[in-house]
DNA sequence: CCCGTGACGACAT
DNA sequence: TATGTCGCCACGG
């Protein structure tokens, strides 16, 4: 746990995302310890097309619940993924966000 | 090797 | 409450 790079320990959170639940990069980045690099959970999910097992990156949105990403994901398909899944989006923004909010420091605490 | 950019977040004003 | 600024880490040019 220790020994993998940053990303992985991003898409390894990524992974653990209930389907029909959304999380922030702030949560990740707080889970992993390094809240203050939140930037770089983002990044890390730019790449996360690129990796084996893919990331469900379309889960993983800012702390306002906003689709943010939406235009990196190629089009669309994002929006329509996650209430594909039961998370609704109106907008680019997840409703009922504290519902739907995943939180690893919570979820996964202990 | 140095600079700029980027799916964000928290704090200060 | 809203807007502005800084910090943070990794990657591309």
């Amino acid at each position: 746990m220790e020994d993998i790079n940053f990303f992985d320990k991003v898409y390894h959170v990524a992974r653990l995302i209930p389907k029909g639940r959304v999380t922030s990069y702030g949560a990740i980045a707080s889970y992993l310890g390094t809240k203050g690099s939140s930037r770089v959970v983002g990044y890390a999910m730019q790449a996360a097309g690129r990796v084996n097992p893919p990331v469900p990156a379309h889960r993983v949105v800012n702390r306002q619940g906003l689709l943010t990403a939406k235009f990196h994901f190629g089009g669309s398909t994002m929006q329509e993924m996650l209430e594909s899944e039961g998370v609704k989006v109106v907008d680019d923004q997840v409703q009922d966000f504290k519902t739907v909010y995943w939180d690893p420091n919570i979820e996964l605490a202990l």
